[in-house]
DNA sequence: CCTCCTTGTGGAATCGATTACACGAAGGAT
DNA sequence: ATCCTTCGTGTAATCGATTCCACAAGGAGG
């Protein structure tokens, strides 16, 4: 592969000259510039990035760690992730942790090896030790969905809370009084707060979060079937199960199925996290949608900021409910709901 | 950010000693090895990839270009990437192409400029140039579920031709005579191969596929809907909608249900590549799934074999048929179907 | 006509690793 | 005692870029 010296060489000036007529430095003749155009066509010349990157100690890459790109929640934001930093210039390196907090550490460690400029994550854990070291050594990080309390780096997230409201209302307004949760882990900041989120606003209207009704889930959709099965085990089922995340949502569909039960005359189902295949599924299943894509944007413009010198600022952006038909039946259209109602 | 100097310098030798200590090399004192590693332990030195990569022309790193990560097949396939190249000791940087060919081409140029040891392609289109040019130039490369005729350069990929043959008798056995299909896009060889499947199994029950009943898709929801919608429109209408791919499913499905009309009744719907989504649409889809897992695992081997100067094989795998309720009621229990029938 | 800038260019240092080569010390063979 | 290996180590070249510094040529100003 053809080098800058040999591209000198071709178009017979210094590789000083070369450099500066490819990175638009002012004071390169016309003539120079033209020959050295001509070499680098003709040779098929293109930078040795690596090069470039061990001499400006810049590599002009994000790293993203997700928890779980097979999750179409991170897909979507490890899409909106890799448009925005395109946008401002930049490569993502995608690690996939598996919700698991071994995995995590081998890609922050990967990523660091590699000189990235920056970080983002949605930490599966407590955060590996490497990645709480390079936070404080002052590596340019940004926590993206779920983040880590007493670690000094700004959070992009969105808060949920007005939304499960919301989704409360709809479910008492429903008749549902015995309302249960699949939780995702407590090592997440998104599997604590949606518990929060969920028993506050049970609260608000006099119901309790019996601990029977808390199902330990993992975000995986095998928990989600597992524990919704140890629900319609109970003497006493819940009514409605709101799993914490989507796939947690697919599993507890798989488990009402093999029961030969139905969504949801026998049970009530809601997700945390909406997407597309919620329109579609058997019945359509009614979610908290958070703004996926802004979420991604948002996140990388936070961290360009710090790379760049800037300061960056944590971000919430608010999430909000799309009423579909796995809770009950739709209210009659005589007592409108204040409730959007997904067209969709 | 500690360098090999600093850990000589804390270790008291030279930075040739710290590297063949770090490296497993054979002459190195044991002293000097646990005062390097002790050096290395103390300072939190780690390797600048960077660095090494430049000096050794290899960065253990491989690109994955594919044509939209947002399409749940891909998703898996790149987590199988992923986990055999780790498997290997090999990276993977995705670059995701959005079905674009303009961006699949700037991907394809990011990953070379990084000097990816071996890169694997899904390919967009017929090939940007500068992909074809790599190729030729000798750039490690495999081609993964789509090809480029005409490019020697192996392909693992999956071949659904008895799966669509198994399709088409059992969508005949159901009395389906009018089959129509939503093709992927001409330039890709699963959008071609799709529809020449398809149309070799009707002709063996000597049906014909009719030119109106050819929609021309992009792989993506919004074509899918609206070619199924044209379909709707014919003055006879096709009985079945096979689509290419899951996403132009989905797009079916809202456009069926757009109009009111129920899948099969109105309309039955069968779909090229399997995802744990469709057990639980309304109805559940049949579909012809691929060993998505095995196929990614085979591509990463055979790029590795090539990259560590192995030859490197094509492989082909079969795809099943699943069949499920969206082309119409079950057959009675009397008369057992020769396809499997899904179960999950 | 002699300075003083400005402009364009090349030489060489540099980034952080790996590795060829040289060399001194130690040990074994003769 | 001498020579030859072998072992462990250090010096320095190298990878391909960027960039500081020096310098030559030419024009402007005195």
């Amino acid at each position: 592969m053809a080098s800058i010296k040999d591209v000198a060489a071709a178009a017979g000036v210094s590789v000083a000259t070369v450099s500066r007529a490819l990175n638009g430095h002012p004071s390169v003749s016309a003539a120079a510039r033209a020959r050295v155009l001509a070499a680098v066509e003709e040779l098929g010349y293109r930078p040795n990035a690596v090069a470039r990157s061990l001499r400006t100690d810049t590599t002009r890459t994000l790293g993203l760690v997700i928890s779980d790109v097979m999750n179409p929640y991170f897909t979507e934001l490890a899409r909106s992730v890799e448009e925005e930093a395109r946008a401002l210039g930049y490569s993502v390196i995608i690690g996939n942790a598996d919700e698991r907090p071994d995995l995590q550490d081998h890609h922050v460690t990967t990523l660091l090896d590699r000189r990235i400029d920056g970080l983002l994550v949605s930490p599966t854990d407590g955060g590996s030790p490497r990645m709480l070291e390079a936070a404080r050594a002052g590596t340019p990080m940004v926590f993206v969905d779920r983040w880590i309390p007493g670690v000094d780096v700004p959070v992009v997230r969105s808060d949920g809370r007005a939304a499960v409201r919301d989704l409360v209302a709809h479910l008492h307004g429903l008749g549902h009084r015995r309302l249960a949760i699949i939780a995702g882990p407590a090592a997440t900041t998104t599997g604590r707060e949606r518990v929060d989120a969920f028993r506050e606003a049970l609260a608000a209207f006099g119901l309790e979060l019996p601990a029977a009704y808390i199902g330990q889930g993992d975000f995986q959709a095998a928990s989600g079937r597992r524990v919704t099965e140890g629900f319609l085990d109970l003497p006493e089922p819940p009514e409605v199960v709101f799993a914490a995340d989507n796939l947690m949502a697919l599993g507890a569909l798989d488990a009402v199925r093999a029961r030969g039960l139905r969504v949801p005359r026998d049970l009530a189902l809601a997700a945390f996290d909406d997407i597309p295949w919620f329109v579609h599924t058997d019945p359509p299943v009614t979610a908290v949608a958070q703004p996926t894509g802004e979420l991604g944007r948002a996140a990388v413009r936070a961290l360009v900021d710090r790379i760049e010198g800037r300061t960056a600022e944590s971000v919430t952006l608010p999430a909000r409910l799309v009423v579909r038909r796995s809770c009950g039946e739709p209210e009659t259209p005589q007592s409108p709901s204040p409730v959007r109602r997904s067209t969709t």
